[in-house]
DNA sequence: TATGAATGAGCGTTCATTCAT
DNA sequence: CATGAATGAACGCTCATTCAT
């Protein structure tokens, strides 16, 4: 028999913590607030977690988990037949993931920022760094099949490209109103695939470019 | 004739806390480490600051002081002549702001993170929103000028761009040893102008596009 | 179900912040002597009170309730029908009232010596003027009623009396063994009716008035 | 040669600390303010005091020794020959020290109240004690020659004038415009002396007394 | 003698965590 | 399991006093 009213509990105390902390961070967040709004005693606080910063760690890692889930789903598919194809799939992955940060923005935020918390600055980077790790095989891939091009420095041009993508991502979960995110990630693979330059100007960079 | 002021102190403070709070984020950073890493007395310190908070945003500020001046003295600069004469400023501008980043590495971190702590975690989206400002009108003259494609949505294109700057810049100011910068900021020019596509997706991207 | 409150706690404390106060005024008491004194923690004082001064405001309050009451109750009673019954009424309320300075005079001593801090010193001249305006229509009643010489300025006269009463008050509270406060008082009433002089001395004052 | 430089900053340190003091009491002061005040620098403060509480005792002990000379000064006069002229005497007597209060009304309070703090409590009540050890004998002598009435206790009796009496002074030295001080002592006097019994009332008081 | 920057002990207050019920 | 009063370590800030010049 499952123990309803301890679950419940738990979750009501995640909830709120999910809230105080995406308000104000780890450090100033303080437990009473989480007690208060999930109107549960401080004891029952303590009952599911260690401590403030284990609840915080729990909810960061649901977060991470579900994000890498989600991440890892749109990766798994296999590389497209046709170039469109390829396209249309990238474009639904990054759909899908974008469609993810908007709906736990309050949380992508506080992951972006640290936890507001020098105890979790690094995951910021962490995330980051994930993100390219599980950027670079397919991008590999899509050289190797002759879909990108080869003359670029793969792994300066997936930091570019991931940094194109969380800066484009911290925009996005500032937004109080959802944006079109088909319309910002379909701009954002044009741009990452045909780039900005005139035709003009294509040939100062080929120029340029020793 | 009195005891002379140490006109040191408050550098001496001021490194001190540099260190402190980049290390620690504002929230976590103690007086007493401050004044202890200075060599000064906790007197000292609110001698020359009203509060820890007065001390963190007078690093903060000086840092965004330098930052603009850096970044009004590269904008200043008139859009040059021929496109090759455009592409090599444009790259001298951008190296110099990476060198501000890295000589400010410890510093740009803590503004990149909010100062760790939620009271200036809008620190990170002020500086992301002025970039952006800030790169605007350079970036529509040179659309104006033919240099740039106008078939794009300015402000999407920005955000993609800005966002690649500033997920570069993160990268680099997080690097234990000095990258080099000048082949890093050529290769986001480069990536910025002509795009990953091959020639072969390159169709398909004309084609995806209505 | 919780631990139940130590409803002891706040009067524990609340009586051992009387003492403190009372031994150091405001200013110089500590928390954690009162703390130390209850038999409690630093946390259950901050528990129970805003903050230091709340905690004096809250003692200082009770006294003042405590003791308009105790005056208010004396003033209500109405004139007595004849002289030597207006007499006996009058030195009963005086009575009742010295013996709430003697049973509260560690308290008293602490109001009439402005909490022994600058921010109270207010509550000296505040608790004479109260008792100055306290006394004014039983005073204006009784000489309405012949019972008190009219040849005399009231404000004046109420001023004299009250002094007396506030000097004769200041004595009682601090001595250590209780005094005889039918005795005391009994000799104020005969003094503010009837004076010093002796009947040869008399003779002259009235010569002297005017 | 006198250093004139160096009296004139006591003089100044002197006058600046009264003021704090009056204002701010014992505790409250800051020496800081005081340097401000007098335009001297810390260092000259404890060139010339030992400490905060040192100026303070300076100050005090300045004011006291002038009060008791005025004081003594009046206490001094022989008792006069006729009761008119003992009247004549007292109440110059008075008025002389009402003025003396009234001048020096500002460090009056600050006595009266103790210094503000309880370190110098004492202050209030070993000024009262004085007063009424002064008294003692010239009442006494007044009761020997005939002048005051024999039939009260004597000490409850001075307890009662210096109440009185002290209860005037704290009035006074609150106004803040200079009263008719001949008037009030006048009055005090002539209280004191024929009590505020109407003639109707006063027979009821001989009956009330055994 | 005079200066005022420097010192550091001291204290009010907060809040994560514990624990008696 | 649940409660919430109690705990006490921690830390920001003040200000009387010192001392190098």
């Amino acid at each position: 028999m499952a123990r309803p009213a301890d679950r419940n509990a738990k979750v009501d105390l995640l909830a709120a913590a999910e809230v105080v902390f995406a308000e104000h961070g780890l450090d100033q967040a303080r437990v009473d607030d989480i007690t208060a709004r999930a109107g549960k005693s401080k004891g029952a606080f303590y009952l599911h977690f260690e401590s403030k910063e284990d609840a915080f760690r729990e909810i960061i890692e649901s977060l991470l988990a579900r994000l890498h889930a989600c991440v890892r789903e749109q990766a798994d598919a296999p590389l497209a037949a046709s170039p469109s194809e390829y396209l249309r799939t990238w474009h639904a992955k990054d759909l899908e993931i974008f469609e993810f940060f908007w709906q736990n923005r309050r949380l992508m935020r506080l992951l972006f920022e640290g936890g507001r918390s020098a105890d979790y600055a690094y995951l910021t980077d962490a995330f980051a760094e994930r993100s390219r790790a599980q950027m670079e095989p397919q991008f590999r891939a899509a050289v190797a099949a002759g879909l990108l091009r080869d003359d670029f420095d793969v792994n300066i041009a997936i930091r570019l490209v991931s940094g194109a993508y969380e800066g484009v991502a911290r925009d996005v979960i500032r937004l109080d109103t959802k944006p079109d995110l088909a319309h910002i990630t379909r701009q954002l693979q044009r741009f990452i695939l045909t780039g900005l330059a005139s035709p003009m100007l294509r040939t100062g960079v080929l120029e340029n470019d020793r």
